[in-house]
DNA sequence: CGGCCATCGTTCGTGTACAAACAATCGGGC
DNA sequence: GCCCGATTGTTTGTACACGAACGATGGCCG
């Protein structure tokens, strides 16, 4: 039998009557998640990056040149989400994108010069986001908890 | 100098060329909550609820009769997001709605009959997701990252 | 060479998520 | 009593998120 875990949760045999949703792994991700969106938005201000749009622009950064569907794999957003992601940065003229004549399904993405002057503007802001997010912990938590964290991201 | 933290985080003051997407908080986030919600669509299988539907009956159930703005600040949803959340557990009949007397811009909600055997019937499972979703961490760490998390969401 | 299957990009439909504006209603202060 | 500000629910617009289907291309294998 499974009952042997400590309990933080409410046993693994709670009879249903019992879940809280303010303890809920979901519910805690959903909300952090929310919070650190937020903070996001508020630091980035107006040069009106989303999230996505900024692991987006990053990633070219690191990489310099890769087709829509690699860029997703990078980033965690599948074909359609990138889609979206994709036109909205082509339309700022922060991306270029063209065919490859090697395969020609392929749409090869790379920076464009006020893109890299971006993507090189803002990389501090998005170290700044992601310690302003982890304030609440204390600083010898903060690795522990990404450490777990990122466990939980398969 | 605080240069003694182990380094998960690159340092507070680097000077940007760093930012390894792979290791922000916001994407580790993202994509677990991510792998979440597949485990639970995956979990929920035939009953088709979505994790925020979910988390309104629940609710519903804990405190019997709320107004939607309530409900919404219960389970972190706005009143926009609230608005299709409603509808598609209207349309199934598992909610009901109607005009509070004693303050006529308020829509009391509540749950139906058959809303009510499905928050019974689904509770377990919600235990199951909750469990698999930390499945990756040990037992004994689950409480303190739920702990360290809950910090993160405001 | 000719099918066959995988991959690439695109579109559609559904469901969060939130800002912003709106009409209706309530409450309190005067 | 009335007016003003707050709250409630609604709509619109933008942006993720993903399943499902689609046409086009590519690689492979017989």
């Amino acid at each position: 039998m499974k009952r042997d875990t400590l309990e933080p949760l409410p046993g693994p045999d709670s009879d249903g009557a019992s879940y809280v949703l303010e303890e809920q792994i979901g519910h805690l991700l959903r909300r952090a998640h929310q919070r650190h969106t937020a903070l996001f938005q508020e630091k980035i201000g107006d040069i009106q990056l989303t999230p996505l749009q900024f692991a987006a622009l990053i990633k070219l950064r690191d990489v310099d040149e890769v087709s829509q569907n690699q860029l997703g794999r990078m980033t965690a957003m599948d074909a359609a989400t990138m889609q979206g992601v994709i036109h909205r940065l082509l339309a700022r003229g922060l991306i270029e994108r063209k065919r490859d004549p090697a395969d020609r399904r392929r749409l090869q993405l790379s920076l464009s010069r006020s893109g890299q002057a971006l993507v090189d503007e803002c990389a501090d802001i998005g170290n700044e986001i992601s310690e302003q997010t982890l304030a609440p912990l204390e600083p010898e938590d903060r690795r522990l908890f990404l450490d777990m964290l990122s466990r939980l991201s398969f």
